[in-house]
DNA sequence: CACCATGTTCCTTG
DNA sequence: CCAAGGAACATGGT
């Protein structure tokens, strides 16, 4: 369940769960997602250490911890790939199949399980460090947003999964993005006209805090069960009705348009798929 | 069996 | 050197 709304939604349901709390010991069934730091290593900072805060950077989590020993403090980095989990759980509960890191806590456990491991769950930062400006924040700003574009000859869908870009979107919300700024997924990164860069500004920041909206009203209990389908496709129980069709056209090929009915048309670009409609989206 | 899937990185090509 | 394209990673659903 991973672009920004939904890790920006994880981290809020984290972080009041997390913090104070202290790691009791480190188990690591998948050695893979802690790459380039070991397993050993990752145990021997982290026992004992002590959540003070959990944070989101882009598609990122950002646990800060404090160590037991020193009293240092330390930032241990979480992405959910495409399939990856973070929730916590009763001690006695079976693992998950595919747990890759178990936490274990005083009262519970914190589990990270990705069915494909791709997700990565470590003490190497350095990813964060080529992430673009945050799209919800000050630093995202139109004028060099749009001087980044004049830079690329890409396909403005392919561009804003480009993370050095603008961090935080993917597959899902470029598609709906660019719906709501009635942009063409194909029209080249640097042909957009000043119009269109200032409309897809406010489309991207728009169509973000929109699904983080709609996020905060799903319960993240996946503890329990498989809450993620929720989480990009329905809604909670309960939440209002506008929440019901929150994607516009990803996903939904062959599917009349909102707008103006057309049938939405499902195209291939850099091996991904993108929707849009050929209507609405002429340029 | 074939194709599809919310992401990132690495390698190759031009 | 750089931009762009594609494969690889790994597993499961349809």
């Amino acid at each position: 369940m991973p672009e920004l709304p939904e890790v920006e939604v994880l981290a809020r349901h984290l972080r009041p769960r997390l913090r104070g709390k202290t790691i009791r010991a480190v188990r690591v069934r998948r050695a893979k997602v802690l790459s380039p730091t070991s397993p050993r290593e990752l145990a021997r900072v982290l026992a004992g250490a002590k959540f003070t805060d959990v944070t989101r950077r882009g598609k990122y989590l950002l646990f800060a911890l404090r160590t037991r020993a020193a009293g240092k403090k330390v930032v241990l980095l979480g992405h959910l790939g495409m399939t990856g989990r973070m929730f916590l759980a009763r001690k006695p509960a079976p693992l998950p199949k595919h747990a890759a890191v178990v936490l274990e806590l005083a009262r519970g456990n914190f589990i990270y399980e990705d069915t494909r491991y791709f997700g990565r769950l470590t003490l190497d930062l350095s990813a964060v460090a080529r992430l673009g400006p945050e799209p919800l924040s000050g630093e995202f700003q139109a004028a060099p947003f749009g001087r980044e574009l004049k830079k690329s000859r890409q396909p403005i869908k392919v561009k804003l999964l480009d993370q050095t870009l603008v961090a935080g979107i993917g597959n899902i919300y470029a598609s709906e993005a660019l719906f709501r700024a009635g942009i063409s997924p194909r029209r080249a990164a640097n042909r957009l006209t000043r119009p269109q860069v200032a409309r897809l500004w406010r489309a991207i920041r728009a169509v973000l805090a929109g699904a983080i909206d709609c996020g905060s009203t799903i319960p993240l209990d996946f503890g329990a069960g498989r809450a993620d389908g929720l989480f990009y496709f329905g809604r909670a129980a309960g939440a209002p009705d506008y929440y019901l069709e929150r994607l516009r056209v990803y996903d939904r090929a062959g599917k009349p348009c909102g707008r103006c009915h057309f049938p939405v048309k499902r195209i291939v670009q850099a091996a991904r798929s993108t929707f849009f409609c050929p209507r609405c989206q002429k340029r």
